[in-house]
DNA sequence: TCGCCGATTGTCT
DNA sequence: GACAATCGGCGAA
C-alpha cells in the first residue's frame, strides 16, 4: 500500500470528508502495525463553522495545525480520550475531517488486546475514540505529516458515490445552526459506522 | 493560577 | 437514560 500523495488533500473539505472513505489508515508501533478502512468522517469548517475549534479563524497552540498544509495529524484530547483529525484546506484555512469510524483490516490481535473492553470487532474502532485507542493514535501524533509512517493514510477501495450516506454530525449541542449542517459522510449499510448512525 | 467545559466512552440503574 | 472518569485548552483574574 502506498501512502495518498499531498496532492489528494488540497480539495474541498467536504469531497475530502467524503475521498477519504474507503482509504486505509495504518499505525506503526514498536508493538506492530495496526490499519483500518475508514468508514464514517465529519467535516469541521474553520472559520464559518461554530462546531469547530477554529471558529472565526481562532488560532491557539491546539489548532495552529489547521492553518497549516493539508494532509497533517489533528490530534485532540476530549474527556479521557484522544480524536483524529486530517487537516484540510489550502495554507491559512483551518479546515479538519474528523475520523470517527474504521473497519479492522490489519493488527486485529493489537486491537483486540488495546480494547479489552469490547464485546466484539465491530467495538474496537466504532467510535472516534475507540479507534484511537485501537490503532494507538495518541497526542504524540500531532502534526504528524499523513503520507509516512508511523502514522499514515493509503488509497483503498473506491466508492460508488451512490453508497455514501450524508448526516448531521454528532456530539455537538450547542452550537447553534451548525448542529444541523449535513457534513458526516458514511458507508451506507457498513456495520462499523459509530452507533445512532443507522 | 483558577475554574469551567468538552467533536467520548463505559458502567450502573 | 443518567452520570462519572479525568485532563488539556481556554478565558478570566
Amino acid at each position: 500500500m502506498e501512502p495518498l500523495e499531498k496532492g489528494f488533500y488540497y480539495q474541498p473539505t467536504l469531497e475530502l470528508a467524503k475521498a477519504l472513505l474507503g482509504c486505509f489508515l495504518i499505525k506503526e508501533t514498536p508493538f506492530g502495525t495496526a490499519s483500518g478502512i475508514i468508514v464514517e468522517t465529519e467535516a469541521y469548517m474553520g472559520p464559518d463553522d461554530r462546531a469547530a475549534h477554529s471558529f472565526e479563524g481562532r488560532r491557539t497552540k491546539r489548532t495552529e495545525v489547521m492553518f497549516g498544509e493539508p494532509g497533517f495529524a489533528y490530534t485532540y484530547s476530549m474527556h479521557t480520550h484522544c480524536l483524529l483529525n486530517v487537516v484540510s484546506g489550502k495554507i491559512g484555512q483551518p479546515h479538519a475531517v474528523l475520523v470517527r469510524a474504521l473497519e479492522p483490516f490489519s493488527g486485529k490481535e493489537l486491537m483486540a488486546e488495546r480494547r479489552p473492553k469490547a464485546k466484539n470487532e465491530i467495538e474496537w474502532t466504532n467510535g472516534p475514540g475507540k479507534l484511537a485507542k485501537a490503532l494507538g493514535i495518541t497526542m504524540s501524533d500531532y502534526g504528524h505529516p499523513l503520507d509516512e509512517p508511523p502514522l499514515w493514510i493509503s488509497k483503498g477501495m473506491n466508492i460508488d458515490p451512490r453508497d455514501i450516506a450524508i448526516g448531521p454530525r454528532i456530539g455537538i449541542q450547542n452550537t447553534g445552526e451548525a448542529v444541523h449542517y449535513p457534513w458526516r459522510f458514511w458507508i451506507s449499510g457498513n456495520k462499523f459506522v459509530s452507533p445512532k448512525t443507522q
